[in-house]
DNA sequence: TAATCTACGACTAAATCAATCGTATTTCAT
DNA sequence: ATGAAATACGATTGATTTAGTCGTAGATTA
């Protein structure tokens, strides 16, 4: 159930981003330092980032990583599938990556796993760097409450 | 964010004996069959198990395990920590294994981590086997909505 | 007394994690 | 121009975890 290295560092850097958002690149040497990131590690991680349109670098002097993206379009759901591959606590719960179980049919624990998988899911899908970065609420227990009584199956 | 095959596994056999409840031992043998499971990995689960007083034992012939404990009297949440350690996505929202981060004071997502968390403990912390048998539900999002806007901090 | 169980430590193969290193390449301030 | 400063990126590594297997000892009972 836990988060990756990678993705926790993808996030703190991301977040220095939003905060930095529009006023020039910082280099990776700053970033790695602000959040106590080892620098060379940091590299393939927001290569990886950039790869996905997230970020934008430039070299040189006077270069740096900045958002290639607004904060408001881009999810912790996002970034979480792209470090950790899956969200879901089990591959025969995952919309993303699906696996079959051949215990599927006679399993008794699959719902509440799926529940789980779900309120998580839409948690994290929901939460763009710009609302969290912001504290705003994401997902009230109420609105999610209301959905779920209107019923999503299994 | 995954569940281990042991937790997994664990998850199969103790259902099984759920349903078997009073009606003498079952052998690992049969234990591993009917839920897909290496056997001999399964002697580890289940000494692991017995360890933790959820399952007895009897040797020799028409001997094998029985559940030690009431079915409501064991939760899900109890077989993922003994598993898989713990719950939480992170070191830093974790209750049974906080641990200090140096980011805490300006980490921006932290909350969010924590919500998912608070979530996933309580479901699995009420999930008794006796109701996820029963496939009675364990926890309304009405219910949680409720005590969640009674408030929680951080 | 032999078949059938559990008990339990030793071992291992493979995958994943969390990096580190070397080096190439691009850019820009001077 | 040129050198300092930055990114780009593949190769490698060490540690840990995962998911088992194996051998054998010991208990029970038909």
């Amino acid at each position: 159930m836990r988060l990756s290295k990678k993705t926790d560092y993808a996030l703190r850097v991301l977040f220095t981003l939003v905060e930095h958002h529009g006023r020039g690149p910082i280099p990776i040497r700053e970033l790695a330092r602000r959040n106590d990131v080892p620098k060379r590690f940091l590299e393939h991680i927001m290569l990886e980032m950039k790869a996905r349109g997230w970020v934008d670098s430039s070299p040189g002097k006077q270069g740096g990583y900045v958002l290639a993206k607004e904060p408001a379009r881009i999810t912790m759901g996002e970034v979480i599938r792209q470090f950790d591959g899956v969200l879901a606590p089990i591959g025969c719960v995952s919309v993303a990556h699906y696996e079959r179980c051949n215990q599927e049919a006679v399993c008794r624990f699959r719902r509440i796993l799926l529940d789980a998988r779900n309120y998580v899911a839409r948690l994290m899908d929901r939460a763009t760097l710009a609302m969290v970065f912001l504290g705003a609420p994401v997902q009230t227990r109420e609105v999610f409450a209301q959905e779920f009584s209107a019923g999503d199956g299994i």
